[in-house]
DNA sequence: CTTTTAGTTTTAGCTTGCTTAAAATTTGCT
DNA sequence: AGCAAATTTTAAGCAAGCTAAAACTAAAAG
């Protein structure tokens, strides 16, 4: 069953792996084509006779004018692909230092490329990492993929109380820079001293000193409670 | 926009890569179109299709009915991606422990996929090495491309003298895996001990006892004079 | 219930890279 | 030189993925 997954286009490969990080981030089995039409950069005519074809190939469900939804074979190969992907992102950066920001944009190619085999190889190098270096979760070789449940965004957190930092949803390089910069990084503790209505922006207090983030921002930082 | 230009990156690329091959190994500028049908697996037709779109591109240059032949710019992307093809295959074997056979396969998607930068830093990793597993030398990341001058095809050199093997030229997997079976391998010693004139073919002596080559198997085994 | 708006689908047409079939050209052999 | 074989080129056509623009659907607002 792998290997005819395996053997799909290029094209294909994007969408079903599109279709499965927004299903997941959004928290719902279908989604809208337009979601699909912006985060690939094409237009929404692409993406509907795009899904006329993976329809054919029993990789999703088309709800008419609803939205569409994965197969469970659309699932395993979406779920395959964020694999490699996030596998390559932790070898990239712990072996080779590649600078945290730029993984993303290499392991976007480098996703296609490698055989199940080979993949499995660097798992294996890597010491079976369970997180990428942003945070998110690697699936098994299996086609399964666990969640930390307690995580929750740091724009939702109780003010006062300590958290500490697990995963950064967005991987615009810039975004990344941004945070490097103020001295975030995974497993950094935080504390949300202030909140402002207006803006949905919160005030944050860290070791570095105390730092205001927009809502756009401390909404895509994830965090658990601190445990000390 | 999206990666309709990977697609057509990727066959430029393997066009390339493969005129830049062929003219090395027939040690020729002009390579026939026919050549270059039977490596790719594609037609006559395809072939000189391509060529016009690589000629409109400035990589080569058509001798109309006669063969074609790479530009400056030609073969600065052919040696480009022969590095990338061999630095991936050093890396596969010795970092990964992928077996000899497998590592070609692996790397003919691989090269594709890697930044210049990314590759830099897989080059630094290994230790700037100057071959490949099979003996073939990784061009510089400035484009150029150094030959062991001293190198003869096993099949042409003198009998009853030390040789010691430096390269194999073919990376057909069955082809790699008979030749391990029997003892061979980078820096092994071996010498023609008699040469059948009725099918070209050579007895060998090496470490293991002596063995008979088919002319098609020994004219790919390079070898230099022993220095002991 | 009708209108507005947001999102989806269809239609027509483009480029790339391939195919087969047929025509053009070169090369090799008597 | 003359002819046949091999090679290259052209021609016509197909599938994948894209675009722009028009047609359509569903749901919210009036
Ligand atoms: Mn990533
Ligand atoms: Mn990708
Ligand atoms: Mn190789
Ligand atoms: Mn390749």
């Amino acid at each position: 069953m792998y290997d005819c997954l395996v053997k799909h286009q290029l094209a294909t490969q994007d969408y079903i792996k599109s279709i499965a990080k927004l299903s997941l981030k959004e928290g719902v089995d279908v989604v809208k084509l337009k979601w699909m039409a912006l985060k690939l950069n094409v237009t929404n005519a692409a993406v509907s006779d795009m899904v006329k074809k993976l329809v054919k190939e029993g990789l999703v469900i088309n709800h008419a004018y609803k939205g569409i939804e994965l197969t469970d074979q659309g699932w395993f190969m979406g779920r395959r692909l964020i694999r490699h992907h996030r596998l390559w992102e932790v070898f990239l950066h712990t072996t080779l230092n590649v600078p945290w920001d730029e993984i993303h944009e290499e392991a976007e190619h480098l996703e296609h490329a490698a055989s199940d085999a080979l993949m499995n190889r660097i798992d294996e190098y890597l010491g079976f990492p369970t997180t990428d270096p942003h945070g998110n979760p690697i699936p098994n070789g299996d086609g399964t993929l666990s969640f930390n449940a307690n995580e929750q965004s740091l724009n939702n957190v109780s003010d006062g109380e300590d958290y500490v930092v697990t995963r950064f949803e967005s991987l615009d390089a810039t975004y990344l820079q941004y945070l490097t910069h103020h001295g975030f990084a995974i497993g950094v503790s935080v504390k949300v001293v202030k909140r402002f209505d207006f803006d949905h922006s919160v005030l944050i207090d860290m070791a570095g000193g105390s730092l205001q983030l927009s809502y756009q921002i401390s909404q895509q930082i994830f965090v658990v409670k601190s445990m000390d």
